[in-house]
DNA sequence: GCCGTTTTCGGCCCGACTGTTTTCAGTCG
């Protein structure tokens, strides 16, 4: 784990420890603020010179930042989980359970831990506490049970198209004027912890009824007149919040946030004599776009995925990031030469179904035996037929390439001879994602620096919920494709999006280009572009930091220079 | 604990729903 990974736990646990010791409100947001900076900066933090630089770091976290980077631990953190008993932070973690209620069980039922506190359910101990109810209880309950099978947030690309097909299946109804998920949903982020969908009706009864009946509602966890939340089948929990449409952008606005966003805002409209709910923006009564309530607060509209307190009040403009219809191209993906579903044929109508004008055939070098990775002699054969191919289908140019594997020295799996036969080299790690991020670091930098690697394929190999990949230094890594060339691929996949939101926003201000691919195995993994626009997006990737955003030759001089 | 387009001290976002209550605390987003 990077040291910003480990501090910026250490800033969530005392957080946590904080808020069931009861202390002030705004300390223990002063924390969780510092954790969340930490969890989202790029460059490791030993290497910043003064840490006070960060928004949301003061003098007080930038000292036990430095206590640990230099002895490896942190006084206050020990002295702070030393307080209570370690399972309570993850009897925190249990939904309806907060900080007041935690520190109760634990004080006068002897909860230290979820086990006990299954314990003192059955043993009726629970009940005989003061507002511990039949019903709060069986919450309790129900939770642990939640709880105990469902710990990770969902993968976007699950989460996007259950929505859709909610929304779909909702909007249809009687009444319904308008309807749209909004939340981290909407703002892109790689993992979703619920979905939550916006609406407004003319019969809420009917919209709310219908959707707590709905087949795939397991649990109706709340309903309400404007508010109700299931859990589904499948784990996820579904916040419904009906609005009047002339309200519409308000409740868009503040249901999608994040929190910090909202925060400043309003923090805004409080500095201008306004007042900023889901409701609207008093006293000039805006609420039905978010454009004119962003406009009234003296400020372009900003993009959902960067709404995130991380810069985007410094934008004069509203910025003009990647769209989908700026990718002209996609520069990795696969064919039966390996691994893949599709011919070469496929892959070229799909292309140009999709507007492209060029697609690039990527198959595994030799060394992903598991992957039917193909042997120099069959790679020669492979790209006499894309050659053919390319020459014998119109309206698309057809690359030959390679998706070469980095060895875990830096080296890669083909001669240079063989690679020099390329159109195109996408060099990519698969094997040994466990090394040390310096040996990481070395072994990325070797492949940017070839003289004949284009692209640098999911640099860090990661598979969101299942796989940590490498943790290479990230700004070096930049430095290095700048000076290179070598574009760093945005792996478009779910599974990957690799690189990273705060790593692609790295990259385009450093200067690097990006690459947007989907890596596509089978023809519906080229619906897996969304969720790389929307990491792009969130990165602050515009059009000019990405190459399949070229045209045609603008790109084949691009490749050329290698 | 952090921060400053009135502030280095005095603030720090705001409303809905639930459960257990006779008027509201706690949790969530």
């Amino acid at each position: 784990m990077s040291t910003n990974t480990e501090l910026a736990k250490m800033f969530h646990t005392m957080a946590t420890v904080l808020e069931i010791m009861g202390e002030n409100a705004f300390k223990v947001n002063a924390n969780s603020k510092v954790a969340r900076a930490l969890e989202d900066l790029v460059e490791d933090v030993a290497t910043i010179e003064d840490v006070t630089t960060i928004p949301g770091v003061g003098k007080s976290s930038a000292k036990k930042i430095a206590q640990y980077i230099e002895s490896g631990e942190m006084f206050e953190y020990q002295q702070l989980i030393a307080s209570i008993p370690h399972g309570l932070l993850d009897v925190m973690n249990v939904q309806g359970l907060g900080p007041k209620t935690v520190r109760r069980l634990w004080q006068e039922a002897d909860v230290t831990d979820i086990p006990s506190l299954r314990e003192a359910i059955e043993n009726g101990r629970l009940a005989s506490l003061p507002r511990m109810g039949k019903k709060t209880i069986e919450n309790i309950t129900q939770s642990l049970d939640f709880l105990a099978t469902n710990a990770n947030r969902t993968r976007l690309g699950v989460v996007l198209p259950i929505a859709e097909n909610l929304i779909a299946q909702l909007k249809v109804l009687k009444g319904v004027t308008n309807m749209r998920y909004a939340g981290s949903l909407r703002r892109g982020k790689e993992t979703i912890g619920d979905i939550d969908i916006l609406a407004s009706t003319d019969e809420p009864k009917l919209l709310t009824d219908t959707f707590c009946a709905m087949s795939d509602v397991e649990k109706i966890l709340a309903q309400g007149d404007t508010k109700c939340s299931v859990r589904l089948d499948v784990g996820l929990q579904v916040d419904m919040r009906v609005v009047d449409v002339v309200k519409f952008g308000a409740a868009l606005l503040y249901f999608t946030g994040s929190k910090e966003h909202n925060i400043v805002l309003r923090e805004r409209a409080i500095k201008q004599d306004k007042k900023l709910n889901e409701y609207g923006l008093d006293p000039s009564n805006l609420s039905e776009t978010e454009e004119v309530i962003y406009a009234d607060l003296g400020m372009p509209w900003i993009p959902p995925e960067v709404r995130e307190d991380h810069g985007e009040f410094a934008c004069n403009e509203t910025p003009m990031f990647i769209t989908s219809k700026d990718i002209l191209c996609d520069l990795h993906c696969h064919t039966p030469g390996s691994d893949g579903h599709m011919s070469i044929e496929e892959l070229a109508t799909i292309a140009i179904a999709r507007g492209f004008h060029t697609i690039a055939v990527t198959d595994h070098s030799q060394s992903q035996g598991q992957a039917n990775g193909l042997k120099p002699d069959r790679l020669r054969t492979h790209i006499d037929l894309i050659r053919e191919k390319n020459e014998t289908i119109s309206g698309v140019t057809i690359l030959a390439g390679s998706e070469v594997d980095i060895l875990p020295d830096g080296t890669l799996d083909y001669d240079d001879e063989l690679l020099a036969m390329l159109d195109i080299v996408v060099a990519s790690p698969h094997a040994a994602l466990q090394q040390s991020p310096e040996d990481a670091t070395k072994r990325l930098l070797a492949a940017i620096e070839h003289p004949l690697v284009h692209i640098i394929g999911h640099p860090t190999g990661r598979i969101i919920n299942k796989r940590k990949g490498l943790e290479p230094d990230i700004p070096t890594l930049v430095a290095a494709a700048v000076e290179c060339d070598t574009a760093l691929e945005l792996n478009a996949n779910s599974y990957r999006l690799d690189l990273k939101d705060t790593h692609v926003r790295a990259a385009c201000e450093g200067g690097a280009v990006i690459a947007i691919n989907t890596d596509a195995h089978r023809p519906e993994d080229f619906d897996q572009l969304q969720y790389g626009i929307l990491t792009a997006r969130r990165g602050w990737a515009e059009p000019k930091n990405c190459i399949n955003c070229l045209e045609h030759d603008e790109l084949q001089t691009w490749l050329l220079r290698k």
